[in-house]
DNA sequence: TATAATTCGGACAAAAAACTCTTTAGGAGT
DNA sequence: ACTCCTAAAGAGTTTTTTGTCCGAATTATA
């Protein structure tokens, strides 16, 4: 309904990567089994994280990636807009162009305080206390495994 | 940020549609053109909202595409679930194949909300308040032509 | 120094979404 | 009956997104 899959890679990712202990480098792989989605993908993701400048990477051995240091309260509007570019939230629910009180769609004056409920949620959620939330064990980032469905 | 590029069409279209006299077909040509739409891949959504029962249409002279008598009242909500598939208010917005109170993801409480809001707004508009609003001219549904922009 | 483990980078492949072309069929006017 | 105008249908193309593969570079450790 409002992300895209990498999008919604990157931000598993980060907030699994919050989860662990600051400085000790997450596999790629582990990350990738953990949240069940393919590795390859993944890491170009992860990459791309890095050139953007919210992780850290290191090859060879105890190679792996973490957030890098002061990234811990990076907000999920902060991921999203370099998930999906710079217009994340600047665009017409119908598709127009421009999107502004004096060039205004019928859906205008509507949508825009939902998407301004919708940004503020987005900047209020920060990679820490998700991953604090997490690590309570109430909440997962990745589906149940068919295994553990009831048969 | 919410719509795919087929869901936008059609909507802008079925209000284009509702903006002219009931009863008379409106041309998939005039309409690719008034909102300056692929006028081949419109006429497919179009085709598609026919055959889910939204509109009626007609072939040969005098045809086109119009409302189904009845229809006038849908709302966004209506159309979005035949664009979108049905499940388009059902996901999670980390991708998880389930969001519910019981298997929830760490966005969950804070998404699930806005999430309503979003539907609210959705299921309260309908094609005849969004035409009217169009026909008093202060909206529109297309993009200004680029020779109408200041040079 | 050799080895194993890891990311990096680029090319490639598959799938989905967006869009086009061409032919057929139906309906209105003459 | 004929012609013109329209949507219907289906195959095909292009673009974007998602996903794979492989070889090279980098690092810790034995
Ligand atoms: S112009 Fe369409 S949402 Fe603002
Ligand atoms: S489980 Fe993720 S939004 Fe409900």
């Amino acid at each position: 309904m409002v992300l895209s899959r990498t999008s919604q890679y990157a931000v598993q990712a980060l907030i699994y990567i919050a989860t662990q202990p600051a400085g000790e480098p997450v596999l790629n792989r582990d990350i990738a089994e953990r949240l069940n989605v393919p590795a390859a993908y993944l890491a170009k993701i992860l990459q791309s994280l890095c050139k953007q400048g919210l992780l850290d990477s290191f090859r060879g051995r105890l190679g792996g990636f973490c957030l890098r240091d002061g990234m811990q309260k990076t907000s999920l509007m902060q991921v999203l807009l370099l998930t999906e570019g710079p217009d994340f939230t600047k665009s017409c629910i119908l598709g127009l162009k421009e999107c502004s009180d004096h060039s205004a769609c019928p859906m205008h004056f509507k949508w825009v305080p939902v998407k301004k409920k919708i940004i503020a949620m987005l900047q209020e959620m920060n990679l820490e206390e998700l991953a604090k939330a997490v690590r309570t064990g109430k909440y997962r980032l990745a589906d149940l495994p068919a295994a553990a469905l009831p048969a």
